[in-house]
DNA sequence: GGCCCAACATTCCGAGTAGTATGTTACTCT
DNA sequence: AGAGTAACATACTACTCGGAATGTTGGGCC
C-alpha cells in the first residue's frame, strides 16, 4: 500500500511557473472557496469542480481524496501565515512593537487569505477523529505541529518581552492562546467588502493588533 | 404547513420536573456531545440515539429534524452564557473589574458547557446558507440576534468604562470582537481533564480573563 | 377492563455523494 | 508519424444517512 498521502511540494517555486502546479493551485483555491461557503462536508467534489468549470476527473487527477485537498488547503493557509510573520521576528525593535507588527501582519493574512483561514478553522481535531487511516492521522499531526510552531513564534516574543521588562504577562501560555484566539476570530466576523479600500483594511488590522496587545485598560 | 420549527420552552422550569422536558434535555445533551466529537454533518441521528441507548424513533419524536436539534443546542448554549453573565451587569463595581468578572464567568461557562459551546462554534453562517427553508433561516437569524445581544452586554460595559475614564478603548467594536474571540477560542484548545481540580479550572479562567482585559503590556 | 395516547422502537426508501473505471484529447519525444 | 502519456471528461457504482411510515408498549382515566 502507498505510504504517502500527499506529496505536494513545500518548495516556494519562486520562478519557473510550473504548468502542473498551477492546476493544483487552482484546485486548492477553489476548494478553499467551497469549504468557506458550504463547510467541509457540505462542499462536494462536484462543487469544487464547478468553480473551476471542470469535472471531478480533473480534481481526482491531482488529489486522491477530499481529505488530501483539505490537507493542502491547510498547508497553504499556514504557509501564508509563516511568509507574513517570519520576516518580522528578526527585526531589531522593541518586543512590544514587534508583537504588534506580528499581530498586524497576521490580521492582514486573515483578511487577504480568508477562504483558506476560514476553511482550516473548524475541522482539525474533528477531522482527526473522523480520519480512519493511520496515514491521514499522521498528516494531521504534522499539520498541527506546523500550527504549534507558528504559535511558538509569538510565545518567543512574549518571553523575550517579559525578560526585558517590556511586557507584563503572568502566564505566557494563556496569553498566547488569548492572542491567537482574538486574531483568528477575525475570520468569524470579517466580511470582504468590495467598496473597502486598502487603507481601511489596514486600519482595521492595526486596530485589532492594538487591541490584542494593549488590552482595554487605560 | 407548520410555521414554527422549534417550540421549545424558554421558561426556566424552576419547579415541577416535567417528565417530557427531561427527555428533550437528554437528547440535546447527547447531540451536543456528538456534534463536538464528530462535527455537525458527520454526527448522525443514529449516533445521537446510540449515546442515549435508544433509537432514532425517540429523537424524531421530540425533534422534527437534525437542524431543529442544532438550534436547540445553540439556544441552550446561549442560555448558559446569559445565565452566568447577566447577573453581573447590575453589580456596583468599577467597569474594569466588572469586565473582568464577566470575562471570567464566560470562560467558566466555556469550560463547564464545552460540548454545547463547541457545537455552536462552526456552523452558524455556514448553516444559514445551507438551510433551504425560509423558516429555518428565520430561526437562525433569531439565534444570531441572541448572540449579538449577548455581545452587546460587553460593549455596554466597555462604553461605560471609557466614559468614566477607566478604560482606554480606541475602537469598541474591534475591542469587543477581540475580547469575544479570545474567550471563545478557549473551546478550541481547552481539554477536559478529570484530574483537574475545580480550583485549577477557576485559576485558568481567571488568568484568561486577566489576559483579555489587561493585554500584554507592562 | 377496555380506551387512548404519549413515548418510544422498527423498518424502509430515496436522494445525494465519494470514489472508480474507463474513454478522449492533445502534446511530446524520437 | 506513431507511440506514449499527462490531463482531463464521462459514466457508473456502492453506500450512507435523513426522514417518514408503521408497529409496539405501558400507563393514566373513566
Amino acid at each position: 500500500m502507498d505510504e504517502h498521502i500527499d506529496d505536494d511540494t513545500l518548495t516556494d517555486a519562486t520562478e519557473g511557473a510550473a504548468p502542473k502546479q498551477d492546476s493544483r493551485r487552482e484546485i486548492i483555491e477553489a476548494a478553499a472557496q467551497c469549504f468557506m461557503l458550504k463547510g467541509l462536508d457540505k462542499a462536494t467534489m462536484d462543487d469544487i469542480a464547478d468553480v473551476l468549470g471542470a469535472t471531478k476527473g480533473r480534481v481526482y487527477h491531482h488529489f486522491r481524496s477530499k481529505n488530501a485537498i483539505y490537507f493542502a488547503v491547510y498547508r497553504q493557509a499556514m504557509q501564508y501565515c509563516f511568509d507574513a510573520v517570519t520576516p518580522l521576528i528578526s527585526l531589531n525593535t522593541s518586543s512590544i512593537s514587534k508583537l504588534e507588527l506580528m499581530a498586524h501582519a497576521h490580521a492582514r493574512v486573515m483578511m487577504d487569505t480568508l477562504p483558506y483561514q476560514r476553511s482550516i478553522r473548524l475541522g482539525v481535531e474533528v477531522y482527526l477523529r473522523g480520519s480512519t487511516t493511520e496515514a491521514e492521522r499522521a498528516v494531521l499531526r504534522e499539520l498541527i505541529t506546523l500550527r504549534n510552531d507558528y504559535e511558538n513564534l509569538y510565545r518567543e516574543v512574549l518571553r523575550a518581552g517579559v525578560a526585558q521588562g517590556e511586557l507584563d504577562v503572568p502566564n505566557i501560555e494563556i496569553a498566547s492562546r488569548a492572542l491567537m484566539g482574538a486574531l483568528n476570530g477575525l475570520v468569524d466576523w470579517y466580511r470582504i467588502r468590495p467598496d473597502q479600500s486598502e487603507g481601511e483594511r489596514d486600519a482595521l488590522a492595526r486596530a485589532l493588533a492594538h487591541a490584542v496587545v494593549h488590552g482595554t485598560t487605560a
